[in-house]
DNA sequence: CTGAAAGCGCTTACAG
DNA sequence: CTGAAAGCGCTTACAG
């Protein structure tokens, strides 16, 4: 005999009086219910997931599919295992575990997330990376498994999700931006069909028109995460005959290759070129110059996330309407040295002529 | 009636022989297989994962455990998607899932392992992070549970590891300074108990003593992964009667951070200290002067520790000298700008007086 | 090659 | 409050 059988046996009880005990259910005599605890305690018992999950149509888990592209495997992007560290925390408080699925690629990504929910490893899913118009928004929707994404997306039918606030993040930086004189300011958007790149177009857009400066495509940058997506479009930006003065990167981990172009050619990053990226991140907080960017709780993010599916996991409030949550995360600004006003930039000496310090004119003299 | 009996309903067969067909079992006639295969595929059949499970004792599952502190998730370390990436494409081709498994803090890791292993969630298990004395191996051996380890680690009996060749890095990068005329050699370690820190050091210790140079204590910091730690030791490293020229980091991330402190301080990373990283990472690469380090393929890692879990699953090879692989890891130098000859660097200018470009010293001219 | 049946280890109405 | 028993959806010897 093995497992809660044995446990029962041990005890002189039943099964069904143990797992009442153990599943803190009620109508167990309290003492007996301590009996049960301290003997599971006592023989370290732990229960058969498979079993329980096959006997109670519930996992105890939640997924959180996201793909390890090699883009994400190669740089320095630590924002899933920030919002990570969020969401298992949250959920372990709830007595939930955190299952995080990884699937390599996007094209097979649909037939994994369908396998995942079919087989019923999982209680609820978080979903990341979505895209305009997302299948597997309408694939978990059919399926009635409660799920809610990380990011917005367009869908004919509500569904809880959490976002950044990209369209805070656009319109401060160029409001900020102009203010600092500059009318020349390019932007980053991802590849492919992202909503945030969409968002995040639209809302620069917005606030260019309010400032009375003309939309021109030409400033518009396709990036991945990569570093060197930042260093393949440096040459670009700073030729033609109107180039860019400033520019606001979706992913801040362009700054590090726009960074060493620059340097290469004698171009100071700040002084020559303004750089404004999305999200604080360490290297970037103590590159030279330190960029400015926006802070965002990547703690806060994975814990709203998890409150999203815990909110739809509860059997009350059957009302759609409390249950999907849509949360756009505050992220305010951190200034850096990235992006002084042009006229100071300018005055610092003549532009794209010596090849001066990089140092010097960011930071303050002490060696 | 749903599931597999509702399949076997409708063509008019037995559970057994379905379930025979799905699993690809011999003892089925061609032409039934195809039947069952055909119609599993129209009506989208999914197996229940669960009634698998409990029914044959298998999962068809790998757990990889990790731990999201506080440290991990807020610096851009890239290592960990990159190997499970590896891991995760080898296992899918052998039909295997991955589950990854986020564990909070250091201190329940061992209540969370057992508790993962006890419930029969995964078929093996793979391990980061170990520490020199290791209770999570004597944990997992005595479960009898199928494990591989990345990294290694003192344990009595034999097991299955994949690491780093931390002994080729530490011995390639000392031979490297003393031949540029470096004798000041610092070395960076982890905080704790990890197991590749005392490796490293030792390797380290090794090599100098290769050289007729002393071991000094002075020249030994430690950090963890964080941008920040190299920051916060680059005053003590320059400082005192005798200061280092060169250090040897076993977190490279740590460079990003000693750089900005040089350029605060109007010092010169490379010139005025020579510095060398373990990984090459897209980050180091790009930085001015970029980062002398070490190529490591984080997909061959991650395959290799997937295959050392495949070779215990196998049925056959019982015999563990075959099965319980160990595997170092090659890597290979990458030369970067950061690590020239100590004269070299120093004809370039008196050290630590004037406040020179980091970049004219390293970069060829272009602007 | 196919079917009938036991069994995996739990949970959960249903009696008592 | 407790027990006996059905059942979750599969797999797998065992017959035939």
């Amino acid at each position: 005999m093995r497992g809660i059988s044995r446990l029962a046996h041990e005890l002189g009880l039943s099964t069904g009086t143990v797992s009442r005990a153990l599943n803190d259910k009620p109508g167990v005599n309290g003492q007996t219910r301590q009996l049960v605890l301290e003997a599971a305690q006592r023989i370290g018992y732990q229960p058969n997931q498979a079993a329980r999950t096959l006997a109670s149509g519930r996992t105890g888990a939640i997924g959180f599919m996201f793909e390890v592209y090699p883009e994400v495997a190669v740089i320095g992007d630590n924002f899933y295992l920030g919002v990570i560290d969020g969401v298992q925390s949250t959920l372990a408080s709830h007595g939930l575990d955190l299952l995080v699925l990884p699937c390599p690629g996007r094209q097979p990504r649909l037939a994994y997330l369908d396998r995942w929910v079919a087989r019923g490893l999982v209680d609820g899913m978080i979903l990341s990376n979505t895209d305009r118009v997302d299948p597997h928004i309408d694939l978990l929707q059919s399926a009635g498994i409660p799920f809610v994404t990380l990011g917005r997306s367009e869908a004919s039918k509500e569904f809880a999700w959490v976002d950044l606030d990209f369209e805070h993040v656009a319109k401060t930086a160029v409001d900020r931006l102009v203010a600092g004189g500059h009318r020349r300011i390019a932007v980053t958007v991802p590849f492919g069909e992202l909503n945030h790149g969409y968002v995040f177009l639209e809302a620069y857009r917005e606030a260019l028109k309010k400032h009375g400066i003309a939309f021109d495509p030409d400033l518009v940058f396709r990036t991945g995460l990569g570093v060197e997506d930042g260093y393949l479009i440096a040459d670009e930006l700073l030729g033609g005959p109107d180039p860019a003065t400033a520019i606001l990167l979706i992913y801040e981990t362009a700054a590090v290759g726009i960074y060493r172009r620059l340097a290469e050619r004698g171009l100071r990053p700040g002084a020559d070129l303004a750089v404004i990226g999305l999200r604080d991140e360490a290297v970037i907080r103590y590159m030279t110059p330190s960029l400015t960017c926006f802070e965002l709780s990547l703690f806060e993010t994975g814990a709203t996330l998890a409150e999203a599916i815990l909110a739809q996991l509860a059997p009350r409030a059957k009302d759609d309407g409390l249950r999907l949550k849509q949360v756009k995360m505050a992220m305010h600004i951190r200034p850096g040295e990235s992006d002084p006003p042009l006229e100071a930039a300018r005055n610092k000496g003549p532009r794209r002529r010596q090849r001066s310090s990089a140092l010097a004119t960011t930071t303050g003299a002490s060696g």
